[in-house]
RNA sequence: UCCUCAGUAGCUCAAUGGUAGAGCAUUCGGCUGUUAACCGAAGGGUUGUAGGUUCGAGUCCUACCUGAGGAGCCA
């Protein structure tokens, strides 16, 4: 008696038969003695139609007087019709109500505009919205992208911990956690000193998982909480590091063009632009940089970091991702290698996403010398005891090695022509944002 | 932490220092192909908080709270 159950993404191979869809009602046109309810279950969006002549009294009002997500299950007939926005609508037969949502209180966010401020205090709900699925979607296939290549190019997925007993970088505010007996622990900003022993176990690794920050960082750029897959490579120079980076964007990129052009097109991104990122990427110094903004009049000198406008004056020329490497030693972190014919720049190399979207991707060659390394370490004042493994990497078969991480919510930004990363992460951890 | 902007109905926004408004949402009525459907009607307000100026403050001033954008720092 009962009708087979599909999902909307499979009406297209059930023309003519009667099944049953379950989901939620997304929006009801009414038009007297005909109504459209737009039903959603997650794999798109079907209208359907119910006629008064054509079903039990019962029945028809049942449907007239839904509410805006309520829960229901809905059986029919599904026909192709170019009037329905999928391509295929429902005649509706019967409906089961699992839920209706009282008028008392009905769903907050209407088909109209909203704030922002409203939607991320309601983003438990936000998220059922057509753009934000979008989004989530594209985030899947850079994921299922970025560890396909890595699975399939020889890297072993091997995880660190989120607890670490001291700083990775020395420099970035770090979450302080109160519990282990030992010592304070903080949640980790980078599994790269971790990953540099795995690499010296397994060849070629990455790690993906959250990283956390305590900056006070108010920008469109940042999460305190956030994503960041990082490849670490034995026997790996700079020249790897940012070949290996530009393979992934582009393998990336090419994936979500394959598999999720409906999501990029209801996003209303430029495909074009996306459709550019090929090799090879455009490569320049730090110190071609820094000429490049003095003579577009930022007031960069030689040895200042990049700001957010510095990145965007520099990425504006290309249209694809740009590759800045040697920069100055002090700006870098103390593990960077520097070049040995100038020692006063590292072989590091960061990544600018084109469009604005700043670096993606930030890396470089890893100090391998065991002297060098003590140095760099006294230099900077840091711990010794807390580095004495890492310092053992060197001393047992320490081999030059390089890799970087990639933020996953500034890259699925930037694949979908996002402004702010929040919309690129269920729930977004931000200074002023913990709930929902 | 600093700078700039904002806060009015459930939501998005109006309102020369002079009666608190509209659209959407909700309720009621109408409409057999709607596409953020449409048409008619109704209910809905301590204008972020606390002071101050003024005959009179949503509007001007001060402080605070909340949020947004940006800076620094970073992916």
């Amino acid at each position: 008696m009962s009708a087979p159950r599909i999902t909307i993404a499979e009406a297209a191979r059930h023309v003519g038969e009667t099944v049953s869809v379950p989901g939620w009602l997304y929006n009801m046109r009414k038009s007297g003695k005909i109504v459209f309810p737009l039903l959603r279950d997650g794999t798109g969006l079907m209208q359907c139609v119910a006629v008064k002549s054509a079903l039990p009294e019962a029945v028809f009002e049942t449907i007239k007087d839904l509410t805006q997500e309520s829960s229901l299950i809905m059986t029919g007939k599904i026909r192709a019709d170019e009037r329905a926005a999928g391509g295929y609508e429902m005649d509706v037969e019967s409906i089961e109500v699992i839920q209706r949502v009282p008028e008392s209180d009905p769903y907050p966010i209407t088909p109209k505009e909203h704030g922002v401020d409203f939607l991320m205090d309601h983003r438990h709900l936000w998220l059922r919205s057509q753009h934000q699925h979008a989004i989530a979607r594209v985030r899947h296939e850079v994921i299922k992208a970025v560890r396909d290549y890595f699975d399939s190019n020889g890297f072993t997925l091997v995880d660190t911990p989120i607890f670490t007993p001291a700083a990775c970088e020395g420099t970035t505010t770090l979450f302080e956690v109160n519990y282990f007996d030992d010592d304070k622990a903080y949640l980790t900003q980078s599994g790269q000193l971790y990953n540099e022993a795995t690499a010296m176990a397994f060849g070629k690794v990455y790690c993906f998982g959250p990283t956390f920050r305590a900056e006070k960082s108010k920008t469109r750029r940042h999460l305190t909480e956030f994503w960041m897959v990082e490849p670490e490579m034995a026997f790996a120079t700079l020249e790897d590091v940012k070949r290996v980076g530009e393979e992934l964007l582009i393998h990336t990129v090419k994936r979500v063009l394959e598999n999720r052009q409906p999501e990029l097109k209801l996003l209303g991104r430029d495909l074009s632009k996306l459709q550019a990122i090929q090799a090879p990427f455009p490569r320049i110094s730090y110190d071609e940089a820094v000429k490049i903004l003095q003579s577009k009049g930022s007031e960069i000198k030689w040895g200042g970091d990049f700001g957010n406008t510095d990145e965007t004056l520099l990425t504006q020329d290309y249209d694809r991702p740009l590759l800045v490497d040697r920069y100055p030693s002090h700006i870098k972190a103390f593990y960077f290698q520097p070049d040995l014919e100038r020692p006063e720049v590292a072989l590091a190399v960061d990544v600018l996403a084109p469009e604005g979207h700043g670096e993606i991707i930030g890396g470089g060659q890893r100090v391998h010398d065991p002297d060098l390394l003590l140095k760099r370490i006294q230099d900077e004042g840091l711990p010794m005891d807390a580095f004495q493994w890492y310092i053992d990497l060197r001393k047992y078969g320490t081999v030059p090695h390089g890799g970087f991480g990639m933020g996953i919510e500034r890259c699925v930004g930037w694949i979908c022509g996002i402004e702010h990363v929040r919309e690129t992460i269920a729930f977004p951890r931000m200074l002023y944002r913990l709930r929902p």
